[in-house]
DNA sequence: CCCTCCTTTTAGATCGATCTAAAAGCTTTC
DNA sequence: GAAAGCTTTTAGATCGATCTAAAAGGAGGG
């Protein structure tokens, strides 16, 4: 019987080595499958790790080997299912490259994105993806670059220094607006609310320059309230302007679920006599009624560019910023219909 | 001017203790608070670390301390946001503990499951918190207690001998059953879907044993699709058995808010001559119309509680497994009304 | 003034891997 | 058969913290 402490529960690389009659560092090499060492030992080896229920320790590697396989990613809100399914593109892509996910809450406060990036860097991350947080400033980033910590920005982005992931926005926002204007709307009104970064700016002024490139008046801006649960029962503040809009485009789709339903409380028949387009296609657009018309920005397919970004840069580190900025897809089903009796 | 070696990049606890006239030491209690270090002396270093940007490097620290200050989370699926409220309660609670979250993906799947538990060892976790993947073997479970990995159910069961945080499932079903059985309902069906686990079983056990106290039949269990978009279309599967249905109950709220979709296709007045009754209560459930009935299970605090579980097993591993259980609770909304005329 | 006791500080070993630089084996070539 | 050139293996230092056990410093008592 080969002479096995019960005291340390751990099996050590030592250990491996002692039994398959080699030395450490011939082990370390079979781990990380170096070409160096011989088919006969390499085996010998990969047999004693089984044998003994070896398990690679990964703190101890990384404490040496300065990569500890582990990438941050901070988003502002898990309970939203729009950074659910972006984290899920991420995790996806990070765990296929045998790394790890470390994941935080910012709240969307830039206190809180401090705290949590310093916890990040205690923890040795190789890089982090993170959505900025409202108010988040340009002079951090530039920080995070100096302290050379790899980043991704995804969704927003605060620094043209900084690889960043999202969609274009403005771009969606005009098909939203040439899809209403084709079917005869001339009032849109147009709904937001959250806190103000980036990717709110992009979406506001691509409806504006939208509104405008068709000669419409790109006035009716509507601030709704935060909360989810209280966006239906201020439908009514879509009314409140000297004109009445036919038609309104949504900043996300959890403001465009709460109009329909605040619409329909109303009393109008949204996609008959009123109008409603949404932001981001989440799933549950396909399953009220009507079916809602959204601009699709496919989250998912972000969290996964802005993982590939990350894995890039780990590998090239001075390779110049780039940006990855997907196409947005307008998916018409049965929210929008044309222009007729003004709404009411 | 203090000797500071421009080349590495990283300051050490070596380079705070230095700088402030003390031993690597005496800086190492310092950090960690500890009460045997004089006031002054505590200043000094502190000063010292502010100075140089010292920032803590965790995995030095784990390799000698044998603590990570990480918890692995393991879900089978963060699309779906009830696994997401999930995740977002155990963050808070994981993160107000100082410690952090490192996120793998199941995708319901033992073999994936597998791995990713292994690589949650080789990165040192000082415990996991899971949803069991659906076929997941007693065995497993036993194998990681006997490794000594600190581990926590959520959501469904496997084992008696591991610690768990859930819902009362079959209480929920009950108020379900009892809700429309009072509006005077006698033919309710019952939708599933989904993989079969522990809280599937609950469930389902809940609805028989819910109708058959009320001397109702409860046979009529239907499977729906598991892809989201392909509920709708399958509402008329409720009505191909020899009774017709006037009310159903369904498995989650995926499931309900796809029904309440295909059965407006059909015709039906949810809450009128059909009634509806969800289940774990989602955002959404209060933003379609009309409103939907649903049982909440609160998965954000089943999150919290199976943080809270886990924090107390790593500060007493040998301490007997506990089980939290919360209480459902009926949200009573629009989707169900009395029986009046055969629904059709 | 020495001894004890208590508080505060410290040197040096240690965790489990990787890295460096060199040694050991094995062919091949002259 | 020695030199040169490969391939394969290894000893020992190293990463940056913590831990142990003991030393240093100071107060009080006899």
């Amino acid at each position: 019987m080969p002479s096995e402490d019960r005291k340390k529960s751990r099996v050590t690389l030592l250990d491996v080595a002692r039994r398959a009659n080699v030395s450490r560092a011939t082990a370390s090499l079979v781990i990380r499958k170096s070409p160096l060492v011989g088919a006969e030992t390499r085996a010998r080896v990969e047999e004693a790790m089984r044998e003994l229920g070896y398990v690679y320790n990964m703190g101890a590697a990384r404490l040496r080997a300065e990569r500890s396989h582990t990438v941050g990613v901070i988003v502002p809100n898990l309970t939203n299912p729009f950074f659910a399914e972006l984290l899920s593109g991420i995790e996806a892509v990070i765990d296929a490259a045998g790394m790890v996910v470390i994941l935080a809450n910012s709240g969307d406060l830039v206190e809180r994105q401090d705290t949590v990036m310093r916890r990040m860097r205690e923890h040795g991350v190789d890089g982090v993806i993170f959505c900025p947080a409202a108010g988040t400033e340009r002079q951090f980033l530039h920080q995070l670059i100096e302290w050379h910590l790899p980043l991704v920005q995804a969704l927003r982005h605060i620094s043209d220094e900084v690889d960043y992931a999202g969609a274009d926005y403005a771009a969606g926002m005009r098909q939203a607006v040439d899809h209403l204007a084709s079917l005869g709307h001339k009032s849109i009104a147009f709904a937001v609310h959250g806190p103000i970064h980036s990717a709110y700016h992009e979406r506001i002024e691509g409806f504006r320059e939208a509104m405008h490139a068709r000669g419409l008046d790109s006035g009716l801006i509507v601030r709704m309230p935060n909360q989810t649960a209280q966006i239906p029962s201020a439908a009514h503040l879509l009314f409140e302007g000297v004109e009445r809009p036919t038609a309104v485009i949504c900043f996300n789709d959890v403001i465009a679920l709460g109009l329909n339903a605040g619409l329909t409380d109303l009393g109008l028949k949204v996609g008959g006599n009123f109008s409603l387009i949404g932001f981001d296609d989440v799933a549950e657009a396909d399953v009220i009624r009507p079916r809602l018309t959204s601009v699709s920005t496919a989250p998912v397919t972000i969290g996964e560019n802005a993982a590939r970004l990350l894995l890039d840069r780990l590998t090239d580190p001075l390779a110049p910023p780039r940006r990855v900025v997907t196409e947005t897809q307008l998916h018409i089903r049965q929210s929008c219909g044309p222009i007729a009796v003004p709404a009411g």
